[in-house]
DNA sequence: TTCGTTTCCGCAAATTTATGCAACAACGGA
DNA sequence: TCCGTTGTTGCATAAATTTGCGGAAACGAA
């Protein structure tokens, strides 16, 4: 179908077994530009899978999102998800204000992570890093 | 009694109502070296005030987040805090394996957030930041 | 196609954190 | 010292996320 087809092979590929609710939830978020929140992709997946449990979302996403399919993106005190382009990476930054979120290369990240690498061998992970602020618009108004 | 009396001052002045609670909450934060979970909290407090809800032991802790009087640190699933300590400000640094916590010197941070302030406007609050991630042990294990 | 192993899911309950509201109490003023 | 205003709390409840467990189903092997 879609260009998850790529990541389904491989995760097949690893022994994991595709089921249809993980099928679901990997096609509900690749198919949304953007990120989506946990509860709505319940609610997607409903419409096909009346029966899956909201606590499967859950561990989907946190499944897909240990193995680098997805991104993790803290908006609130929610989480969204959304593919992971490795082509071309990018962080969050939301704005605690408006809930608004720009997106920011991770070349900003990258000397910050070889320092703690070098400095103190400890290894961030930086792939699902929500950076919280306040944006420019809403400063603005402050 | 402590060396939060500086703090209970300040706040007092800025026209919080200093209530019981909070100053168990103070008192108790500033008595452990570093970071205690909310639950804690909860427990020690009640060891005085043996009424205080668990909501207002959050709450209270949100307040002095906030306030830049605690600093939030994200261990695993749930949240810790600390006295903020604005001579010696540091960052968190967690292990997602042994959550084990490493501090960091702000100034790792500092290039990185000018640059989100100069190129997007972007105020990012990197105070309560905690970086995830894998330390020197744990990685030589696996 | 059937079977067996082993992973995964639905269900229920627990955990952690947040919030609406009425009663309460802190603290400046009389 | 007492009072009134108004910020805070306790209580109850909700929201968001996680976890234990027994049954179900995916998928390779026969």
């Amino acid at each position: 179908m879609s260009g998850h087809d790529a990541a389904v092979s491989r995760l097949r590929a690893q022994g994991y077994r595709m089921t249809p609710q993980r099928l679901s939830v990997l096609d509900i978020v690749a198919r949304r530009t953007g990120h989506i929140g946990a509860d709505e992709v319940w609610n997607l997946a409903r419409e096909e899978h009346p029966y899956v449990d909201l606590a499967t979302i859950y561990r989907t996403l946190q499944w897909l999102k240990g193995l680098g399919v997805v991104t993790e993106v803290i908006i609130g005190n929610k989480l969204h998800f959304e593919m992971s382009d490795h082509h071309n990476p990018h962080n969050h930054m939301v704005c605690s204000i408006c809930d608004g979120v720009q997106t920011l290369t991770p070349d900003y990240l990258a000397e910050f992570s070889q320092r703690l690498e070098q400095e103190f061998g400890f290894s961030p992970n930086l792939d699902n890093i929500t950076i919280g602020g306040v944006c420019n618009q809403c400063r603005a108004v402050t």
